[in-house]
DNA sequence: TCTGGGGTCCTAGGACCC
DNA sequence: TCTGGGGTCCTAGGACCC
């Protein structure tokens, strides 16, 4: 038997809708949307109509007059998830997490216990119907990328296998939409330039595609064409970023308003820093104008904190700044216009291995780096060997990450 | 009240360093 | 006489995803 890898993407149906439906019989087969400002999710009888997430609310009810908008339960829906990854959890301890109603699983060890990959897709499949009482849509293949197409090309409530010798057959019709990256700016460009599917991708030119979307973007997509995807199946992962933000309205406020809104969301996010034992090094205020102009200030620090009072006075004089800055919309008047304001907290990293950090100028930003490494030193030597690797390298700088072994001899 | 709220990653340009 | 060359970090903004 061929055992090359196999990755389950799976991938919860319309979610919020779905759950929705499932709770109360009188929304069953109807068009449901919820959330009412914005689309949060619509059932695939509302999508029939047109209504997509995050459409405008009033638009979405234009659409589909018929549609029955409630409010979302976000605690209800965080329950079914839970109980859904708990499926995911019966079948593998390789389990990436993506969002709350999806995740990638790779099964390749589990074959000999649970059967070929087609069988654990459709044993979850069916478990996930019967003991949470929803549709999952799954999809299989060598790997993330094409369980992830295969999952999307499914749905709803399907289950697609792509078998490895099959994989160009699959990819190359598809629209280059179902690349991961590929969004509606991006699908125009490759449009205007004559790209339209997956085999027009593969078939252009690395430099031609660097000189449409940039070297990255380009080398990343022209990859995925040709079914290339070392990514593997990953359980850690880490936060890089926390924030909060906050919809205004129109209604034009005084500076001292937004000035009050911005310390709650910093209060609020700070508070989730501390509980997830981080700390950051760049605060980013954000803030959206009447016009629907995008801005935004950030500052790094020079020490990283979780510290409420260092966290609101940066973001003050950030929001500050913006408020007065060269595009500002009428501060000096004290009356502003702005729709929303938002605060993010980047840079994050433990406590202790953004110290270590600041003994390495050489490793920068790497705090993920750090965090790995000081949980490797810990588990073999505790926590004494993390404080002398601190001080082993204070103020000098290395050009190269500290190993654990040179440590060790310390 | 009415274009949410949570994220990730990338890029260009400037500052700065050697 | 000439805007060297390579690298990192920071900032502001953009695109994208669920």
């Amino acid at each position: 038997m061929v055992s090359s890898a196999a990755i389950l993407h799976a991938d919860l149906d319309a979610f919020y809708a779905s759950v929705e439906q499932r709770d109360n019989r009188h929304l069953r087969g109807r068009p449901v949307i919820v959330g009412s400002g914005v689309v949060l999710a619509a059932s695939y009888e509302a999508r029939a109509y047109g209504v997509r997430s995050a459409m405008n609310g009033r638009q979405a009810r234009e659409l589909c007059p018929n549609a029955i908008v409630v409010s979302p339960r976000m605690d209800v829906y965080q329950e079914a998830s839970a109980a859904v990854f708990a499926l995911f959890d019966d079948i593998t301890p390789l389990v990436e997490p993506i969002s709350i109603d999806e995740a990638f699983l790779d099964v390749s060890g589990a074959r000999n216990l649970l059967g070929s990959p087609a069988v654990i897709a459709t044993n979850l499949r069916a478990r996930t119907r019967a003991e949470v009482g929803l549709a999952i849509s799954v999809g299989v293949g060598r790997t993330k990328f094409l369980a992830k197409v295969a999952s999307a090309q499914s749905k709803p409530d399907g289950l697609i296998v792509v078998e490895p010798n099959r994989e160009q057959e699959f990819l190359h019709p598809l629209p280059v939409t179902v690349l991961w990256g590929v969004g509606a700016i991006t699908a125009q460009k490759l449009a205007d330039r004559g790209i339209e599917t997956v085999a027009d991708l593969a078939g252009s030119g690395r430099a031609e595609l660097a000189s449409i979307l940039g070297p990255h973007a380009g080398g990343h997509l022209q990859a995925l064409a040709h079914n290339q995807d070392p990514r593997r199946v990953t359980t850690s992962r880490r936060d890089r970023s926390m924030g909060a933000q906050r919809a205004l309205g129109n209604r034009v406020r005084t500076r001292d308003e937004l000035r009050r809104e911005i310390l709650a969301l910093t209060e609020k996010v700070a508070a989730r820093v501390r509980k997830a034992d981080r700390v950051c090094r760049t605060v980013t205020v954000r803030y959206r104008t009447s016009e629907m102009r995008h801005e935004s200030r950030s500052r790094t620090l020079v020490e990283p904190t979780d510290n409420t009072a260092i966290l609101t006075s940066t973001a003050d004089e950030l929001l500050v700044g913006l408020i007065d800055g060269p595009h500002g919309p009428g501060g000096h008047l004290g009356r502003v216009g702005c729709t929303l304001v938002g605060i993010t907290f980047s840079g994050l990293g433990r406590p202790d291995a953004v110290q270590l950090a600041l003994r390495f100028p050489d490793q920068g930003r790497a705090t993920d780096h750090l965090d790995t490494l000081v949980d490797d030193i810990r588990g073999r030597w505790g926590n004494g060997a993390v404080a002398r690797a601190s001080l082993l390298n204070r103020g000098q700088g290395v050009p190269t990450p500290p190993r654990p072994t040179a440590l060790d001899r310390d």
